[in-house]
DNA sequence: CTATTCATTTATCATATGATAAATAATCAC
DNA sequence: GTGATTATTTATCATATGATAAATGAATAG
């Protein structure tokens, strides 16, 4: 692809660590967009994560079945990374799938020939690392809000942080993201 | 230091991203050693975490404390690396402290040499760059073992995974990284 | 060694959440 | 638009865990 089909990508990457443009011109050369409507699953959970996307627009989640149940380990909006990275930092087939939430638009970039960027752009290796680190800093306050805290308080604080997840996304996909049942999470929001 | 005085810290580098000679001379300048007794702090929290450490021996805990709480965030054996990322990442001070837990002798990196070093050499970079992702998906399978398990499930998944923990650590420090409080977790140690 | 502090267990009671079922409400296919 | 499917709410009951208190056991200082 051209460099200006993905500028909502290269803006994102700025905030992170500006590439050269030779090494937008990389990136570029291994993305690709598509669009997704509604409801429909990225890949089939069992294969192994080769691709990292960025949504350009939609909402999407990734999800897996733990006993049968569904349960959300993620929500995603505009403007943000997608990867399964349990498979995509080891290797080994993602158990979790990716569902597009609200139709959507997508860049895939090939995580193999961007790893193989990583040796001649080292900024390209720094930008990455730097997008997973942030997203590592989320994902340890994800385990501080999880811990100790009663079902009704992380309702309350997704309510605060991120509205656009109680508004937008079906219920039962945010209660296992909380931690409960659809049913508790149903009671607790009628408590007022 | 002389990278011989460090050898079990290469070691463990080795399994990520095997250094050059040059390599790891730069990181052994930029390192010291010291030991710390059992129930000592190595620093306050509040402080900016500036130091990435390595335990050659001993184990240790990092910690916070919410409502007046002490709550274990993670438990470290011998040959791993501990760094309070929220910090390292972000620059923030960091909210939470790292406790000695039995006699220990631990390797100090300064963190801001070893981002300097990052520049000159790429390998360097990509050695932390994967500590840190699998450090990163150890996260993720946490998170995954918190939700959707009961207190005695994830008491006996501990068991399993690392019953280390249970015969060498306080169980008071355990129940709060289990998510629960130290008399739950004695009632369900007693339970069978 | 003794006393003091600290860690763990045991017991009781209160409560939040799960499980299940059924009633509404909303969405979707045709 | 209508019926069928799917999502959400409401209700009831069971249970796991929290809160508190007290008893026992282990570690530590002097």
């Amino acid at each position: 692809m051209e460099v200006t089909e993905l500028l909502p990508l290269f803006q994102f990457f700025k905030k992170y660590n500006p590439l050269s443009t030779d090494g937008e011109k990389n990136i570029a050369a291994i993305s690709s967009i598509n669009t997704f409507k509604k409801n429909t699953d990225l890949q089939p959970i069992g294969h192994t994560c080769k691709t990292i996307y960025f949504l350009n627009k939609g909402i999407a989640r990734i999800y897996y079945f733990k006993d049968g149940i569904d349960i959300t380990e993620n929500f995603y909006f505009e403007n943000s990374i997608i990867a399964r990275v349990e498979s995509l930092f080891t290797g080994k087939p993602s158990l979790k799938a990716i569902q597009i939430l609200e139709d959507a638009e997508i860049v895939g970039i090939n995580s193999n020939q961007l790893f193989k960027l990583y040796d001649s752009f080292p900024e390209i290796e720094r930008l990455f690392r730097k997008i997973f680190e942030a997203a590592y800093v989320e994902t340890v306050h994800r385990i501080e809000g999880i811990q100790f805290h009663t079902a009704e308080e992380r309702y309350k604080a997704l309510l605060q942080e991120a509205p656009d997840v109680l508004m937008r996304i079906p219920l039962k996909y945010v209660a296992s993201y909380l931690g409960i049942t659809q049913v508790s999470l149903s009671r607790i929001r009628g408590l007022k």
